[in-house]
DNA sequence: ATTATTTTTGCAACATAGTTGCATTTTTAT
DNA sequence: ATAAAAATGCAACTATGTTGCAAAAATAAT
């Protein structure tokens, strides 16, 4: 984890190297998504920083966390959007989050398995593949 | 495809099946599904429709229709939700979709790859798995 | 076929989510 | 310390989704 006074220089440096200048706002929810071990939604950032910001900059602060490689979304069967922070290998408009992402049915968390690999998977002919996401659904370890 | 009148009885015996009454509502988004390639959102049938029916009629039949096991939905990173028709295996509360879903970054249209199955993934110790979703992104068939 | 019962629909009213323009404030560069 | 650039907050707006209830339609019963 690190001391209070860690996490402040090291968001501070991945702002810096992100070209983005330090605010208050991109601070406190960079340290959100940090101290948190899940994805994040809208509504959890409005929440847990205490309503000091308002909902335009949380909006804009996600968008240009997305711009970045900062954050990455994760794909939903509901009208949520959820994110989490990237691993340092994603840069600006080029993301390498190759993971498989798990969704806990039980706390309701949704959590990156870095070391989960996504498999091949072979497409029809005629089909050019991107980009793959998957998202696993069941109970998780602590929920276990 | 099938003559009109051929399409017409084919909805109508799925909605008996289902046990569900037969109304102008659920025949015209049933229909709206069969003739479309791709998956729909909410907003699509609304347009498709004709602004002939209620936004919330629209709401209530796509969620009997989910519980039906007529339709499911397919995973997205923005906040809309796709819905395509389920293979004739699914059934109330009981959907077997384990078919990979295509997006189309050039024609934007979402679909079904029914013959493309999910592959195996090996989860981290101590994760149950439930459900597995997989949406894959690139350029289709027709577009490339 | 008529009537009774059940289900679905449409409307109003509400709640939540997301966007845009612009003036003010804050951050960064000079 | 000052100027330039960028981010924030506010207001106003659009879009999306939900709930209760009365009217209408569909199905079941007679
Ligand atoms: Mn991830
Ligand atoms: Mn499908
Ligand atoms: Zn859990
Ligand atoms: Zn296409």
């Amino acid at each position: 984890m690190g001391t209070k006074q860690q996490i402040t220089e090291k968001i501070t440096a991945l702002l810096k190297d992100s070209k983005l200048s330090v605010t208050d706002t991109r601070m406190k929810i960079l340290e959100l998504f940090m101290k948190s071990n899940g994805a994040l939604e809208h509504s959890d950032i409005e929440t847990q920083a205490g309503q000091s910001f308002d909902r335009v900059t949380v909006y804009r602060t996600l968008q240009t966390f997305l711009d970045k490689g900062i954050i990455h979304k994760i794909p939903t069967t509901d009208t949520s959007v959820r994110y989490a922070v990237c691993k340092s290998e994603c840069s600006e408009h080029d993301h390498h989050d190759h993971h498989v992402h798990f969704k806990c049915e039980s706390c309701g968390t949704t959590t990156c398995l870095d070391e989960t690999n996504i498999p091949e998977i072979s497409l029809p002919k005629g089909y050019a593949m991107h980009n793959v996401e998957v998202v696993v659904s069941g109970v998780c370890k602590t929920c276990k």
